[in-house]
DNA sequence: GTTTTGACGGTCT
DNA sequence: TAGACCGCCAAAA
């Protein structure tokens, strides 16, 4: 796992980092990375919109799939993690708590941080 | 170089 | 309990 350098670069890792069928949002991120603002990862993830990372995983606290509306479609964000065996209900993952995933919890923020 | 906005979160009222 | 405000850092206009 290598160390990347700029925030961008550590808020794609520790998306990648997200297993299958969980989420978690961009508070817990910018935790876990440091970053002292969830809208550094929101940003992030913007800019990381045409890489091939799990951005749909990266939900607000409230579980609301708040970018949704930046996908190419609004649709392709709910069908993706319904695809991975989540509920999605009027853009709200049933279950929010149940399948959220904290870096913190599982990863170690010296690992991604430099 | 200054101002506004942004996939948010926490705290105050 | 619900609504509003502020903070955080960076990029684009």
């Amino acid at each position: 796992m290598p160390q990347p350098n700029t925030y961008f670069q550590r808020v794609y890792s520790v998306t990648e980092a997200i297993p299958l069928g969980r989420v978690t949002n961009y508070g817990a991120i910018a935790d876990f990375l440091a970053l002292g603002s969830a809208r550094m990862v929101g940003w992030a993830l913007n800019k990381c919109g045409h890489l091939s990372i799990p951005a749909h995983r990266v939900v607000n606290r409230k579980g609301e799939l708040s970018g949704r509306n930046m996908f190419p479609t609004p649709f392709l964000m709910q069908e993706m993690l319904e695809n991975e065996g989540l509920t999605i209900i009027n853009n709200k993952i049933m279950d929010f708590e149940a399948v959220l995933w904290i870096p913190v919890d599982h990863l170690d923020p010296q690992d991604y941080n430099e």
